[in-house]
DNA sequence: TCGTAATATTGCAATATTACGATAATAAAA
DNA sequence: TTTTATTATCGTAATATTGCAATATTACGA
């Protein structure tokens, strides 16, 4: 046990609860509120910026692309991160149609 | 290790997260979609409805309820089980609040 | 080419989460 | 009182996540 049932859901639940996930760790809201203010590129500043390792936030920006949400691009040995708003403005839409959906309560 | 360090991010960002988490597994997404669409009470329906076990689904309700998501209330043995709309809707703004920040990009 | 800076990957220890069976607690019904 | 239905809790096994040191990789400059 221990392992999450992904097949008993459907989609959209899985991917509600796959965007989610990304959010669900104050390191990767911390990256992605940095990485928008200063919309513009930053490298390993997050290191500096936030206090983890460097291996940790490399391993959380991984995770943080995986779905998506970032765009980075070399330029010579740093690399530029940059939010894909597109993806952003997807995961916001995909939310919101969750919560807009709530029916009023009985309780 | 493995622990996450809480104390080195701001309240607003540790919120964020904490927020987050409730939706980062697609049961607790289920239950809540389920609870939200019957716009009334139910108990476990849920059971049979997601087909988790007993356990596995009071556990999650309650790491819902722990978030202020939800209305309790035992009509003899069953319990009825509501949205919190007004919570609900603190989340919506809390993490649209953190969505419309977002600047443009960079590459 | 060599050294250095920036980032990614690997391996591992610590902790957290998920799921469920068993059991307890509660309240209605028999 | 005993049984039954409903929900909560406990204990535990399996898996996932977090964080870091060490190491690899990549690209620039000397």
């Amino acid at each position: 046990m221990g392992v999450t049932k992904r097949f008993i859901y459907s989609d959209h639940i899985n991917d509600i609860a796959n965007i989610a996930k990304v959010f669900a760790h104050p390191a990767r809201v911390a990256i992605l509120k940095y990485i928008s203010e200063q919309e513009g590129c930053i490298c390993n500043d997050l290191v500096d910026e936030i206090g983890l390792s460097q291996a940790t936030i490399s391993q959380h920006l991984s995770v943080i692309g995986d779905s998506g949400l970032l765009k980075g691009r070399f330029e010579g040995k740093k690399k530029c991160y940059c939010l894909n708003l597109e993806r952003f403005e997807e995961f916001q839409i995909l939310l919101n149609s969750f919560f807009n959906k709530a029916a009023s309560s009985c309780c």
